[in-house]
DNA sequence: GTCTATAGGCAGATAGAC
DNA sequence: GTCTATCTGCCTATAGAC
């Protein structure tokens, strides 16, 4: 793996756990073990470059993992259980999901940049379209679809947000089983 | 109002704009027009000790919010209908409903210490004991209400961590018209 | 109880050798 | 493409006058 896959690599997890405000640029250095020089011949604008590389990596992987589930199951709500409950056993195994969410990262946008939120922004709608696309192949007309498609994220970035400060996967659990029921409500 | 609740409650805002390593102490001094001296005579451990004042300030407003509309209606479900109206109209009034989370200040928990930590959990748990007891008054199970209690705070959570980000009502409003129904399926 | 002045460290970033 | 050395500025915190 070449040094800039390295360093993305590295510090997506370092954001993932501490937050951009969180991680330092040494602490980086240290984790990859390079030194300034390297870093910022790779990432030209430094660190805020390097969080938008973080957060495309990251959203290359999530979608890509969506995209498989999605494929896998006939309805919208069997797709959603199984990824669901890939986030539960991920969490049981690893003690994190935060590979799912960029709210952890980035949740005090207002002092972020405007390219960080317009990479924030597109990422969330790219996975919301997915959502969006099986719902409307399940006869959703494409309105509902976009506000089940908003209520999905909304619940899953709340139990993430949950099981991560709480450090237990009972709200994944408790979402696993009322979601794909939920959606017969429309 | 004296010095020491005016501090808290400019570095409340500050901090849910920002969270916490996204506000210096100078910024605070600023926006309170006062110096170091001043706040470091009201807070002997500093910032932090500071945060924590704040998250407990935020925890009595929310929940004596909550507290007083789940008095005024007789079931669940149509307190969480008045409760979420709220948390809209007052996004769309004044575009922020901060005050009703801690995520936006805390999401980077790994990197805080364990007093804070603490006091983050204390406080949701307090909030959740509010929709257990309705909930167990409405004639559900104590394990159930627990489990929906749970889910309450990850649908609101994560709604309120969109509509912030995205700076739309959206989220908010689809949950409005889910979650009293969402009650029956249990 | 509030002020000024300053300590001491670490942040992100750059220049230039190799 | 990676290194070392260094800059500037901000950070939290403290000391001591008033």
């Amino acid at each position: 793996m070449d040094t800039k896959s390295q360093i993305i690599y590295i510090a997506t997890n370092l954001f993932q756990q501490k937050g951009y405000k969180g991680v330092g640029v040494n602490e980086i250095l240290n984790a990859c073990n390079i030194t300034k020089g390297a870093l910022y011949h790779h990432f030209t604008n430094g660190k805020e470059e390097l969080l938008i590389a973080c957060l495309q990596s990251m959203d290359q992987a999530i979608t890509t993992d969506i995209e498989v589930i999605f494929k896998q199951y006939q309805t919208t709500g069997e797709a959603l259980y199984a990824m669901i409950e890939k986030l539960v056993k991920n969490f049981e195994r690893e003690g994190t999901v935060s590979g799912y969410t960029f709210s952890s990262i980035v949740s005090e946008m207002a002092s972020l940049s405007e390219p960080v939120r317009n990479t924030r922004s597109d990422l969330y709608a790219k996975i919301q379209g997915i959502y969006i696309k099986k719902l409307v192949e399940d006869g959703f007309s494409p309105e509902n679809a976009a506000s089940i498609a908003l209520m999905i994220t909304a619940f899953i970035e709340g139990g993430i947000m949950l099981c991560l400060t709480d450090k237990t996967s009972e709200p994944l659990k408790v979402i696993l089983h009322v979601l794909p029921n939920l959606l017969k409500e429309f």
